[in-house]
RNA sequence: GCCGAAGUGGCGGAACGGUAUACGCGGUGGUCUCAAAAACCACUCCCCUCACGGGGUUAAGGGUUCGAAUCCCUUCUUCGGCACCA
């Protein structure tokens, strides 16, 4: 016979060790030919369920915050997919904007070949995670083939109505070069570059959102986070009070001057009216002799930018028309005033100045020494002169000085005076919001073109649907200068009119990325249909979206588009629901090891890539998973990393090391048996009721537990002696962990023969009697404090326990001599003497 | 200022109104080793006590309850959002 080669005898007698970097190559390989994750429309006797994370920008690197989401999402999917439902998780990415374009430049490319490189370079990344993408739904929306039909759906909007164009006064990023929608200006400064942003007339492209404003407060078919919906529900801030028709009246004509208020009941107490500076009626109604007073406020004021004019610390500023109008309540002449604490965007850009009981009107009479007039008392309030007042009276109570409305309450005037106001023809009841249409045009080249022809003959012509796309030109100039790249090229620009046939010119404006993202989860189902934007019928196969999990900051802006795409194409007959997202979910975001925000400049950065060499990917998804709560993030620990490594080392040492034990069988049924068994239906339930819940950190804590409790039997002989139950015990083991940890799972799961693959497997069932134990420890209390325990059979009898409770040792130390007015027994938990 | 969420060991964090501090990290001691690493074992909220045992503790204070980290009120702190929206 010939000698075993040296190296052979080796392999047979040492255990494979747990190569991370070989398994995980080698799995993933498998998977993709098992297409784990491709997903059919239609799979008899299973149930669709889309499972939506938020596709991301391609900026060349996937960072550990998106390891972090994908994992979370990734984990549910697959547990949703073991649970029998024909899951699908699709990836693409959101390729149009700034970024790109503005990397571009700086590095001399062009915006597509920069786009598409990262977007190369991501997928490859997005593989490693081992997450179980759906990869052939993937969609990059700076492609023709998409956003050809981005393009086609503005044409939509604009055909019912829900797009237009108008000169307005909008938010503009001197940086950027480009305007922005309200959602993309946070505190005076442009969402992206921090830039403060100033006012600029031009002309713009809206969508009509705010045609949506109440149905879009409606959240009943949404199980979404609160603090989420209230984000929304204030962003879009309706309030309801009155329009108020006040009059002017010149020596040419008599002007009426609507205003909104909230507060209608408080119109006796007006003693000054205010206008916005940009309000028309500065320049009709100031008289001659204060025209340059006002002109040179109103022109201070435009100069202002965003941050100076929303600072409410700023002292109220503010100058006299000389002009008056008439309170439709009264008859009263009132003066009016301009300034720049009235907003020109809200309501009607005038307000009715009550200083008594409004802060601001309040701080600015004070400081123009303007009377102030109580209308609004307590019931049993003293009333001292408002001039010695500090501060205005807001709160609810009767109304006073208000002619034959005194004696009511403020409820009971609101209605009292909008009836009368109505009645002479002065006033409504109205509705304000504060949400603004949304203004989608932007004067930049990496975006899809405005589907848009301007005629001399036929003004603002729609470019023909069979038209589409209006391609971006290639090799464009495209350097911002505050006139949109696409108008600088004449080949782009000069077009013939789809109308006459005559010359025109294409807009040159594209369109805000949010467009591209507010429609990408429906062409996810549909991704390669060239015929129209998506079949119906596979969309009604898939949608609404079951679970979308994502950054809280998209909250007021994507979330919320997203909500108005979907009802307006409903309302078009194109899709057949309310909402796009039915279950939401923010994860949170990952801190610097410092706890701080991650940021090169603080250098705290962790570079996936990185850590999964040293570790595993695995271990980097298992970390990030029990570092806390999957909404709260939380900072990273690269000492926690370890601990979890050496979790799953033990996890592969125990899969190797028990593999002998896989098919002996139990001799004889034991208690040890049954403890193990126990244990395995306990690890079940505590896990399966989690996975719905993103808790993913109290999984990894409840397998860590069953783990220790596995080699605590194993040492003690109890392995070799109950084999089968063990066996049992340790696959359901590698079953609950398979979500989060792929690839280990599923090497050793493979070795031990039993299928091709763990995720194809059934998610594992638990007994609710065998999650029992046999003999439970119940804790004794005597008059709430803890005394000691006692253990009895599961099965004792109440009177049982209580007796066996009372003779006690310690207990007997704490109640002999006194009288036992009360004995509290919870079933099972617990057992309080009160004494 | 308004709205929302949250405060638990040295750290990340567990805990249907029922044994607070699971699980992990860190720390201390030990086994193995020529030694180190790895691995494994034990201990590790605070105070009094050699010990047995006892007392205290979930940001602070009060309340409800046989029993509160959990429910209610007040205060403080941190984070997120909005902010002259009439």
């Amino acid at each position: 016979m010939a000698k075993t080669p040296p190296s052979a005898a080796k392999n047979t007698t040492e255990p494979p060790q747990y190569r991370p970097q070989e398994i995980e190559q080698k799995r993933q390989k498998i998977w993709e030919q098992l297409k784990i994750g491709y997903t059919q429309d239609h799979v008899p006797g299973k149930q669709n369920f889309y499972s939506l994370t938020m596709l991301p920008y391609p900026s060349g690197d996937l960072h550990i915050g998106h390891w972090y989401a994908y994992t979370g999402h990734d984990a549910f999917s697959r547990f949703m997919r073991m649970k029998g439902y024909n899951v699908s998780q699709p990836i693409g990415f959101d390729a149009f904007g700034l970024p790109a374009e503005n990397a571009a430049i700086k590095r001399n490319l062009d915006p597509h070949d920069w786009t598409m490189s990262n977007i190369a370079n991501m997928r490859g990344q997005l593989r490693k995670m081992g997450v179980s993408w759906d990869w052939p739904r993937e969609v990059v929306s700076c492609a023709p083939e998409y956003y050809k039909w981005t393009q086609w759906l503005f044409l939509q909007m604009y055909k019912h109505g829900l797009a237009y164009r108008t000169k307005a006064l909008a938010n503009w990023c001197p940086n950027c070069q480009t305007t922005l929608a309200n959602e993309q200006v946070v505190n005076g400064k442009c969402e992206r570059c921090d830039t403060e942003v100033i006012r600029k007339e031009i002309d713009q492209w809206l969508f009509r959102i705010t045609k949506y404003a109440d149905e879009l407060l409606n959240f009943d078919e949404l199980n979404w986070p609160e603090k989420t919906i209230v984000m929304q529900r204030n962003w879009i801030g309706r309030s309801e009070g009155a329009e108020v028709h006040f009059t002017a009246a010149t020596k040419k004509e008599t002007i009426d001057v609507p205003v909104f208020t909230t507060r209608p009941d408080t119109i006796f107490g007006v003693t000054f009216f205010v206008i916005a500076p940009e309000h028309p009626l500065a320049e009709k109604i100031t008289i001659p002799q204060r025209k340059k007073k006002v002109r040179e406020y109103i022109i201070e004021a435009s100069k202002k930018s965003e941050i100076e004019r929303q600072d409410t610390e700023r002292p109220k500023t503010g100058v006299f028309t000389g002009g008056y109008v008439i309170n439709p309540a009264n008859g009263e002449k009132i003066p009016v005033w301009v300034a720049d604490y009235v907003l020109a965007g809200y309501g009607h850009g005038a307000v009715m100045g009550v200083p008594g009981h409004d802060e601001r009107d309040f701080d600015f009479a004070r400081k123009f020494g303007l009377p102030i007039r109580q209308v609004v008392a307590d019931d049993n309030e003293e009333l001292i002169d408002p001039a010695e007042w500090t501060a205005p009276k807001t709160a609810y109570g009767r109304i006073v000085n208000s002619g034959k409305f005194t004696g009511l309450t403020v409820e009971e005037m609101k209605t009292a005076i909008i009836a009368e106001l109505q009645q002479n023809g002065m006033g409504k009841k109205a509705v304000t919001y504060r949400l603004r249409d949304w203004l989608i045009s932007r004067q930049r080249f990496w975006g899809a073109p405005i589907p848009i022809v301007h005629c001399e003959k036929d003004g603002v012509v729609p470019v023909p649907e069979d038209q589409l796309p209006v391609s971006l030109p290639e090799h464009a100039k495209f350097k911002p200068t505050g006139e949109s790249p696409l108008a600088l090229d004449p080949a782009f620009r000069n077009t013939t009119c789809p109308v006459c046939g005559g010359p025109a010119l294409r807009e040159a404006d594209t369109m805000d990325t949010f467009m591209c993202s507010s429609w990408y989860f429906l062409r996810y189902m549909d991704a390669h249909n060239d015929k129209a934007a998506w079949d119906p019928q596979k969309i009604a196969q898939w949608l609404p979206v079951q679970v979308y999990t994502g950054g809280a900051e998209h909250t007021t802006m994507h979330l919320l588009y997203a909500r108005f795409f979907v009802k307006a194409l409903r309302d078009m007959g194109l899709v057949q629901f309310n909402e796009p997202f039915k279950r939401l979910f923010h994860q949170g975001i990952v801190l610097g090891s410092d706890s701080q925000k991650m940021s090169k400049s603080r250098g705290n950065v962790v570079a996936p890539d990185s850590v999964v060499d040293a570790y595993s990917a695995d271990a980097v998804r298992c970390y990030l998973m029990f570092m806390g709560p999957f909404d709260m993030g939380g900072p990273w620990s690269p000492k926690g990393v370890e601990g979890v490594a050496r979790f799953l080392n033990r996890i592969w040492t125990m899969g190797i090391e028990t593999e002998h034990l896989l098919h002996k069988k139990t001799a004889a049924s034991s208690p040890e048996a049954s403890a193990l068994i126990t244990l395995r239906h306990k690890m079940i339930k505590r896990v399966s009721e989690h996975y719905p819940q993103f808790r993913f950190n109290i999984i990894i804590a409840a397998l860590m537990e069953t783990l220790n409790a596995l080699q605590d039997s194993r040492s003690g002989g109890l392995a070799e002696q109950c084999p089968e139950e063990f066996t049992e015990a340790f696959h359901t083991l590698l079953l609950l962990l398979a979500p989060l940890a792929p690839h280990i799972t599923d090497e050793l799961w493979s070795r031990r023969g039993i299928s091709q693959s763990i995720h194809t497997q059934n998610w594992p069932e638990y007994d609710e009697e065998l999650t029992k134990d046999s003999v439970i420890t119940i804790p004794i209390q005597v008059n709430g404090k803890l005394r000691g325990s006692i253990e009895v059979p599961a099965d004792a009898t109440d009177d049982t326990i209580k007796e066996i409770a009372q003779t006690h040792e310690k207990v007997v130390k704490y109640i002999s001599g006194k009288e036992i007015r009360k004995l509290i027994y919870v079933k099972g938990k617990l057992i309080n003497f009160v004494v």
